[in-house]
DNA sequence: GTCTATAGCCCGATAGAC
DNA sequence: GTCTATCGGGCTATAGAC
């Protein structure tokens, strides 16, 4: 994998990597707004001032540079989830931080989430292979801290590969789902305290079922605008 | 709307509606594999043995027929909001009703969803008009309904807005992401049993959550069973 | 590294015979 | 209703000049 990254880095060009960080960047807006297939090179290119050509000699093909974008969103996505063993005796702060972390990014990055939600929704036909290689350990270790939680009555045993589906789906939403979402909140484009509410909610809810003692858990601590 | 289905309706021909069930049908799965731009006439004609121009001739344009797919699923999706009003005064039996409800569409409709899916995450270029038209009122008709429960002392004060979200969310995604999900749990394909995990879930974390009364709610009654 | 040119194919949609 | 033929254009990718 990213070999054709490795290639490319052995003479440092800055101008070079300047134009291959707006193409990837250019390519991620528009494959998330219309998929692989309705995207054209044409179409990119123009975004960036080159010519599909030029494009094409910077990546081997259509299909690579969509592989890249996802490799990097991918490695986004999963680093929330290697957060949660950061926390190994603590499950209340592992969950509120997964939640606002990744509510913070569908609030920052939307499109990084979209165009993986695309690739995933239309079947993951062509990065079926890394999702497997990639996200299944992350979710076993991450299942297997919450395990070792109830074993050590930290919190109630719980099925954690459905908790995680949970939370993938109830903080994505608000990226991939933002244009609906807004319409229904009548409001042109979601705001950070849309993105507040979301959060007090989820991490209710979330805690309310996972964890033992407190009937009513502390409030959410605004965590969504910590970097605003 | 559907002036299209109406004018062709006038005289009713069985052969003519199979073939246009056909392609609707057709259309809805590579639609939601492929996105708008991902598919051709050509691709959903051969899917029914027709040939693109034939095609032409039942559905005035790609765009034409890419919305009655659309028409079909909102119609679907939108009665089981409306289903929440039809528990007036029984909370926990109208949220336990839309949420094994959803996951049975997830599960037996799947393409439906995910054709949706493809659409919201795209930002509705072509949809957004009736997602406004009918997803707004059907929306604040269930925050009604959650007020009205909150006032009567039937549950607790929820942004009924947000709840809606996470529970369009939370039981989509057994549909729209069943590629990974299965990916992570390991098999080739979901089965009824991941579906009655995910509603034992959704159904104790929102129970939980809103009801006032019981610390621990009554096991979901297995309703996604209930069309096996 | 960027350009022009082009191969070879697919696209949505229309015209008109039958 | 279904067919053949075709328009006008877009597509990925490659070749080769500079």
């Amino acid at each position: 994998m990213k070999k054709v990254a490795e290639a490319k880095a052995v003479k440092y060009n800055p101008a070079r990597e300047r134009l291959e960080q707006d193409i990837l960047a250019a390519a991620k807006r528009l494959f998330a707004q219309r998929g692989f297939g309705g995207v054209s090179l044409d179409h990119i290119a123009r975004e960036v001032g080159a010519s599909k050509q030029n494009l094409l000699y910077y990546f081997p093909s259509k299909e690579e540079l969509y592989r890249r974008v996802l490799h990097g969103v991918l490695d986004v996505w999963l680093s929330y989830m290697d957060a949660i063993s950061q926390h190994p005796d603590d499950p209340e702060q592992a969950l509120r931080e997964y939640i606002a972390g990744k509510l913070r990014f569908s609030r920052e990055h939307p499109d990084d989430s979209r165009v993986y939600a695309n690739e995933v929704v239309s079947g993951a036909p062509i990065f079926f292979a890394e999702i497997a290689e990639r996200v299944i350990p992350a979710l076993q270790a991450d299942v297997a801290v919450f395990n070792k939680w109830a074993e050590q009555g930290l919190c109630r045993p719980v099925d954690g590969r459905h908790l995680m589906i949970l939370l993938w789906a109830s903080t994505q939403v608000y990226a991939d789902w933002a244009s609906q979402i807004s319409l229904v909140l009548e409001k042109p484009e979601l705001e950070l305290q849309d993105f507040q509410a979301a959060e007090s909610l989820i991490v209710d809810m979330v805690l309310r079922t996972v964890l033992i003692a407190p009937a009513a858990p502390r409030p959410a601590k605004r965590s969504a605008s910590r970097k605003t």
